[in-house]
DNA sequence: GGTGCTATTTATAAGGC
DNA sequence: TGCCTTATAAATAGCAC
């Protein structure tokens, strides 16, 4: 977009694709961070680098009205929480039909309401899980390792 | 950005608000693609308006990855992500110490390895669930209501 | 892996329909 | 609500450190 059109196609170079990487992903955080402002949204993105790095922005207000909302849950939404974790869990044990392709070829938006967004920690070292819960087919994909840094934006 | 520089701060007037809401989001998806095709990354996406609509970005490479990478995990990393689940599981049970608040104050970028990112579905309705697992803390949120649309992009 | 510097390309705020 | 248009603000490709 600067000193001459690009086309949007993967970047070779493996230097240059880094540098990119890097650049846009910093542009890409800062407009979730003014989208976040200024439509009072929640915004979570979670992305990994070619080379296995992972980058995470979550929108403020997503963390902060993540504790207070979790004591503003009746029994029947926790009940209901507690449900899909638990099917979640046991469609990891079966480990089965795993390889079925996602229909809607992988970029989808998903408008309306939503059953349950929840971000938490558990007790051992740094961990992230998305769980993506659709009908009829599942997706799991897995890496290694860890360390951690913050990051402020302006 | 156009016909005059704003602040970004809340656009009070909702009409405004959805408007840019719908632009914005617009943008950050379509930047979102731009990086993922040009740097062979990952992105997830998930946001919800102030109106309680989700809206969600997922790169194609993380669906089909996904697929093919449950079977590559060994029973070690399949159990530590049962693990997880589980640990996952028992806190929303016990939904304890529910309103600490982020140590880093909502905005934080994680770098380096990972443990695990998975995304399926269940059986039953149309369901979302991002778990964000983090040491000594934890948060929750959660809505109701339901209905989806597909989205393409160019 | 950043940073700084532009020339350009994009994104988009305000309006108008 | 959504889709154009257009002037302007931002983002960023290509280089140099």
């Amino acid at each position: 977009m600067a000193r001459g059109k690009i086309q949007i196609k993967k970047i070779e170079n493996q230097t240059n694709r880094q540098v990119t990487y890097s650049k846009r992903r910093n542009g890409l955080f800062k407009k979730a961070n003014e989208l976040t402002v200024l439509c009072d949204a929640k915004v979570s993105i979670v992305m990994i680098s070619s080379t296995g790095k992972l980058h995470e922005f979550i929108s403020p207000s997503i963390t902060q009205r993540m504790g207070e909302s979790l004591n503003d849950l009746n029994y029947e939404q926790l009940e209901e929480l507690m449900e899909n974790v638990d099917n979640s869990l046991k469609l990891i044990r079966e480990r089965k039909d795993a390889r079925q392709e996602d229909p809607y070829g992988g970029l989808v938006e998903q408008e309306g309401d939503y059953n349950s967004v929840l971000g938490f920690p558990n007790g051992g070292g740094a961990r992230i899980l998305a769980l993506r819960l659709q009908p009829n087919h599942h997706h799991l994909h897995s890496g290694g390792g860890s360390d951690i840094t913050t990051f402020g934006l302006g």
